[in-house]
DNA sequence: GTTCGGACGGACCGATCGGTCCGATACCAT
DNA sequence: ATGGTATCGGACCGATCGGTCCGTCCGAAC
């Protein structure tokens, strides 16, 4: 190996963990396998993150940074409608939730799985995901905003349901099946948008 | 001690069991807290619980035996007509998720932390909660049916995506604002099974 | 009072956890 | 060829994991 520190050692120990974290919960992963699979040395993934919450960190944050990046690509696409913008998030959310592999919403899982996320050392990965997902359900909120309805409010709430029940059902239910839920969210969310009339009482 | 077996042994540790499993996430409680805040020797509790697999499935089982009560209480307390019916389930999450303490559904929060449940020693409990929500789903479906809706496999999606919202949302939303997703998801509930004509396109 | 079964709970097992330290190795510049 | 540096990866640390075993104790039956 060269002199110089390292090129892409760090991306490649994140991207291990994420990988298995992501595919077998946090803490199912010890440090030991992530060493022995990103074949990098103890001490250089310790130098780079020096505890485990740390990496874990990282990998919410890069996982939020993706998504959100993802997700500006669906607004930017949808044109200047509004109503278009909040399904293209939507059908977004699908896109990701029908992808092969695809467990559930990192974050989301990640609370699921540290309800304590205030006290002790998880606070930072916690706080990383519990700030993602306000920021994604503002960006709805927003949009909404832009819609004059007369009740955003709960406009926004409706939404934000379809997103979270979206999510959480990529976790238990078959792949197969998940298209059906996929193409109600979308359809719901396009009715909930568009027709002011349409659905109320 | 009298030398009658034990009367409510099990029944003691399987609700301390259950309370920590519940609040702090099973592979974060150790067997040695359950005893130790059971009060009963380890003897005991490996003898109503040989392995920790099963005292987990034993958890899963009692919370959807309660569940299935409630949910067919609910029912019961509906009447007879099936859009009143389905409303009532809807709004019986709705009542669950606002308890206070509530930390999302057990049954979720167990897929999202345990992905691998087809091997290994998980098996048992993750077929409990797959189970369950199944079960669940069906008794939606099965409602649905009675509705003689036009397409009643995507009233039902909808439907459960909002169960599925609504009780993902218990895992990282404040307590304060729980309330305006339950009463969003049953306010939609409600106009999703009233207007067939009214909610369409 | 003696005996006997059940319950308590600590000692202990091997394995693994997160994390530290250090020797061996490989590479580059001189 | 040599020195220096950055990496690898195993040894090791204390703590904790799930689980087993056993000594102690207590209350009831005789």
């Amino acid at each position: 190996m060269p002199r110089t520190p390292a090129p892409g050692t760090r991306d490649r120990i994140l991207g291990v963990a994420s990988r298995l974290f992501y595919a077998h919960g946090v803490r199912a992963v010890g440090m030991s396998r992530i060493i022995s699979e990103a074949g990098t040395g103890k001490n250089l993934l310790y130098q780079h993150f020096p505890t485990k919450a740390d990496l874990v960190a990282a990998y919410l944050d890069q996982a939020a940074g993706r998504r959100a990046d993802a997700a500006q690509r669906a607004l930017d696409a949808a044109g200047e409608d509004p109503a278009d913008r909040i399904v293209a998030l939507v059908a977004e959310v699908g896109r990701v939730v029908d992808r092969p592999g695809f467990r559930g919403c990192a974050f989301r899982n990640y609370l699921a799985e540290f309800p304590d996320g205030a006290e002790g050392e998880d606070a930072a990965p916690t706080a990383v995901a519990r700030e993602y997902l306000a920021r994604s359900r503002r960006r709805i909120e927003d949009l909404v905003g832009e819609l004059d309805r007369a009740d955003p409010e709960r406009l926004t709430e409706r939404l934000w349901l379809l997103v979270d029940g979206l999510y959480v059902q990529a976790t238990y239910r078959e792949a197969a099946d998940r298209h059906l839920g996929v193409a109600a969210a979308v359809g719901l969310a396009r009715e909930l948008v568009a027709g002011s009339a349409m659905v109320r009482s």
